[in-house]
RNA sequence: CGGGUAGUAGCGCAGGGGCUAGCGCACUUGGUUCGGGACCAAGGGGUCGGAGGUUCAAAUCCUCUCUGCCCGACCA
C-alpha cells in the first residue's frame, strides 16, 4: 500500500473523522483546502460514486463530462465572470483569450443544451458528470469539509415548463435521500437560499453535526426546516397610536443594551441601525458600483446578512466604515435614517415598520428620538430581514424554534430560465415558437460526504465506516510465517469479486490490529497459528467488535454472505421521503 | 480582508546569540522476539520556511516576505 499510517496526527486536526483521515492514510494535506486522496481515500470516494451513478441511472441521468477550463465568453453571457468575485479562478491563454477554471457548469451544459435541445420532441433531458471543481474559498477549513479544489456530483434539467422541472426536482429530492441513506450518512432536507446559482427554490441537504459550518432552524412540532439564512419566523409587532418624535439626551449610549437600560424600555421599543456596504455589479460590462445599505431590525432582532443582501439585490455585502457612514450624515451608535442624506439603500424590517413610536437614533452623538414611526419619520423598503434564533416562534405552527449545526453536503436548485433566457437556449415547441429551456441543476460533494462519514462512523481506535462506502470489504491480516494459506485465502476471496487489503508486513500483531482498527475495514480475518491448526480463520467485524470464526474451506461464502448482512442493514434503513 | 498563532528530519515536539542542532515515533542493517502498537545493537536522514540585515559568531536578535492553522467575517 502506497500510504502508511500515524500514530500521532499531524496538528490541526481539530475533528475525529479529520484526524483520522490523516492518520489513517485516506487522504494528504498539500495545500490550504488542497488534498490529495491517498489510495485507500480514492477507494472509498469511487464507491460513494458508484452509488450516486446507480441513484442518477435510476431517475433518468446520462451520465458525461465537461471540461474544467471554460472559456470565459459564456460566463460573460450570463453576466456571472463579473458577478463572482475572486472565488473563480482566472487566467489568460496564449492568444490572451479570458479563460476560466468552471466553479459549477451551468455555463457550459446550457452552451451544449442550446444547440443539442432544439426541439420539444428532445425534451426533458438529464445529464450528470462527477468532476473537479475549484473554487478559491477566502477561508478552507476543517479538512476536507470545506476545500478549494473537490469532485462534485452536478446534474443538469431541461423541461419544457415547470411541471416538467417541478417533477425532475422531485426525482432528485427523493434520490439524494437514497444517495446520502445507502452510504450509511443521516441527513435532513431544509429550505436554501440560492445564492449564486439565481433561481428561486432550493434545498439544502444536511449532516447534523457539531462540525457544521450551517445553521439550520427546524420546528420539533410541525417539521418546519431552513437553513437559518432564509428560516422565517414569527414576529410580534407592537400597533399604537403614533406619538409625536421627542429628541431625548442619552449620553454614553451607544449599544440598544445601554439605551434601553438608560430609558428602562424594553429593547423591543427600539429600532436598531446596521449599516452594510453593497456592491453592485453590471452584468452587461462587469462594471462595480459601491452603495451603502441601512438596515433596520428591531432592537431586540438581529440582522441576517444574506436576507439583507438578497433584499438589496446586492451581489455581496460588508460592514461598512465610518466614513462610509458619515457620508450620508449618520452618526454610529445614534443613527437613523431619520435626517439622512446622500444615496443609501434602506431596507426595514416587517417588524420595525408594523410597529410604533420606536427609539431610533438622532444622527447626533448622545441623542435619540422617541415615538419614530417608519412611513412618517423615514421611508425605505420593507422586507423580513431578520436572524431566526432558538425559542422564536415557528412560522408555520408557532412552536418554540430549535436550532442546530449542519454540513451542506447537496444542494438542489429550481433554476428555471436564469440560465436558458441569457444564454438563448429554447426549443421550437409544436407550433413553432421559440421557448426557453426551464432548467435545473444539482449537486453533491463527493469528498465532503467522505469526511462527514468519517465523522459519523469512528470510535476510539480509528476509522469504521459501513460496507458501502469502505474502501475494501475485507482487511485479511496474517500472523504465521507461511504465507501459503493467507496467499490462498487472498486469491480465492479476490476471485471472488470481494475487496480484499491484505496485511502480509512483517510485524507484529499488535501493530497490524492497531493499523486494522484504524484503516477500518469492515471485516477482518486473522490468520494465527491457533485457528490454522483447526482449520479456521478468526473473524472480527470492525463496527461491533464481534468475533466468530470460519471454516478456511467456505470462507468465501461466508465473507459473502456477511458482507451481504451488511450491504442488506443498510439498505432496510434506506430513506424514501418525496417532497 | 482583519485578528491571533506557528513554521527546526516523514509525523509529533525540544532547543531561543557560542563550538558537531536534539528527543520520541517512523526508516535501514544484524540478532532475539512473534495474537493487541516488542527488545538489543549499529546506522541513515534536517542547515532550522525564504530573502536581507546586525554581529567576531545567527536556528536563536531585527526587517521584509512566503506558507499552514485557528477566530472573525456582522449588529455601532
Amino acid at each position: 500500500m502506497f500510504s502508511r499510517t500515524l500514530r500521532e496526527a499531524p496538528s490541526g486536526a481539530d475533528s475525529k473523522g479529520y484526524e483520522y483521515l490523516l492518520r489513517a492514510g485516506y487522504i494528504e494535506q498539500m495545500g490550504a483546502g488542497i488534498f490529495s486522496l491517498l489510495p485507500l481515500g480514492f477507494k472509498a470516494t469511487q464507491k460513494i460514486q458508484n452509488i450516486i451513478r446507480e441513484e442518477m441511472n435510476a431517475i433518468g441521468g446520462e451520465e458525461m463530462q465537461m471540461p474544467v477550463v471554460n472559456p470565459a465568453d459564456i460566463w460573460k453571457e450570463t453576466g456571472r465572470f463579473y458577478s463572482i468575485d475572486k472565488e473563480m479562478a482566472r487566467f489568460t491563454d496564449r492568444n490572451n483569450r479570458d479563460m476560466v477554471l468552471a466553479m459549477t457548469h451551468e455555463e457550459a451544459v446550457t452552451d451544449i443544451a442550446r444547440t443539442e435541445l432544439d426541439s420539444y420532441k428532445r425534451l426533458p433531458r438529464l445529464v450528470y458528470q462527477m468532476q473537479t471543481k475549484f473554487r478559491d474559498d477566502p477561508r478552507p477549513r476543517a479538512g476536507l469539509i470545506r476545500v478549494r479544489e473537490f469532485t462534485m456530483l452536478d446534474s443538469y434539467s431541461f423541461d419544457r415548463d415547470y411541471e416538467g422541472l417541478d417533477r425532475i426536482y422531485r426525482d432528485h429530492y427523493r434520490a439524494y435521500f437514497r444517495i446520502f441513506s445507502r452510504c450509511g450518512l443521516p441527513s435532513i432536507a431544509v429550505g436554501a437560499d440560492s445564492g449564486m446559482m439565481g433561481g428561486k427554490i432550493s434545498h439544502e441537504y444536511m449532516y447534523l453535526s457539531p462540525i457544521g459550518e450551517d445553521t439550520i432552524i427546524y420546528c420539533d412540532k410541525c417539521g418546519y426546516t431552513a437553513n437559518r439564512q432564509i428560516a422565517r419566523f414569527q414576529k410580534e409587532y407592537f400597533k399604537e397610536e403614533m406619538k409625536p418624535v421627542e429628541k431625548v439626551a442619552t449620553p454614553e449610549c451607544k449599544t440598544i443594551e445601554e439605551l434601553a437600560e438608560f430609558l428602562g424600555i424594553d429593547p423591543r421599543k427600539t429600532a436598531k441601525c446596521v449599516f452594510m456596504v453593497g456592491t453592485f455589479v453590471n452584468d452587461r460590462n462587469g462594471e462595480e458600483e459601491e452603495k451603502l445599505i441601512v438596515a433596520l431590525v428591531r432592537g431586540d432582532l438581529e440582522v441576517e446578512e444574506s436576507k439583507l443582501s438578497n433584499a438589496a439585490r446586492a451581489n455581496s455585502i460588508r460592514p461598512a466604515h465610518e466614513e462610509e457612514i458619515a457620508a450620508c450624515s449618520m452618526v454610529p451608535g445614534y443613527a437613523s435614517p431619520i435626517g439622512a442624506t446622500g444615496d443609501f439603500i434602506c431596507i426595514v424590517d416587517d417588524s420595525v415598520a408594523e410597529s410604533n413610536n420606536l427609539v431610533a437614533g438622532a444622527n447626533e452623538a448622545g441623542y435619540h428620538y422617541l415615538n419614530t414611526n417608519f412611513g412618517r419619520d423615514y421611508q425605505g423598503t420593507v422586507k423580513d430581514i431578520a436572524s431566526a434564533r432558538e425559542g422564536m416562534a415557528c412560522p408555520e405552527c408557532g412552536a418554540p424554534l430549535k436550532s442546530s449545526k449542519g454540513v451542506e453536503i447537496g444542494n438542489i436548485f429550481q433554476l428555471g430560465t436564469r440560465y436558458s433566457e441569457s444564454m438563448n437556449c429554447t426549443y421550437q415547441d409544436e407550433n413553432g415558437r421559440q421557448i426557453p429551456v426551464v432548467m435545473g441543476s444539482y449537486g453533491i460533494g463527493v469528498g465532503r460526504l467522505l469526511a462527514c462519514l468519517a465523522e459519523e462512523y469512528n470510535d476510539e481506535s480509528g476509522l469504521k465506516l459501513p460496507m458501502p462506502v469502505a474502501p475494501y470489504q475485507v482487511h485479511l491480516v496474517s500472523l504465521v510465517k507461511d504465507p501459503a494459506v493467507a496467499d490462498r485465502i487472498y486469491e480465492e476471496l479476490t476471485r471472488k469479486g470481494i475487496d480484499v487489503l491484505y496485511d502480509d508486513r512483517n510485524e507484529t500483531a499488535g501493530v497490524k490490529f492497531a493499523d486494522a482498527d484504524l484503516i477500518g475495514i469492515p471485516i477482518r480475518l486473522t490468520l494465527g497459528s491457533r485457528s490454522l491448526k483447526e482449520g479456521k480463520v478468526e473473524v472480527r467485524l470492525r463496527s461491533t467488535g464481534e468475533t466468530s470464526s470460519y471454516l478456511i474451506d467456505d470462507i468465501a461464502e461466508e465473507v459473502k454472505a456477511e458482507i451481504d448482512r451488511e450491504i442488506q442493514a443498510i439498505e432496510d434503513k434506506v430513506v424514501e421521503k418525496e417532497l
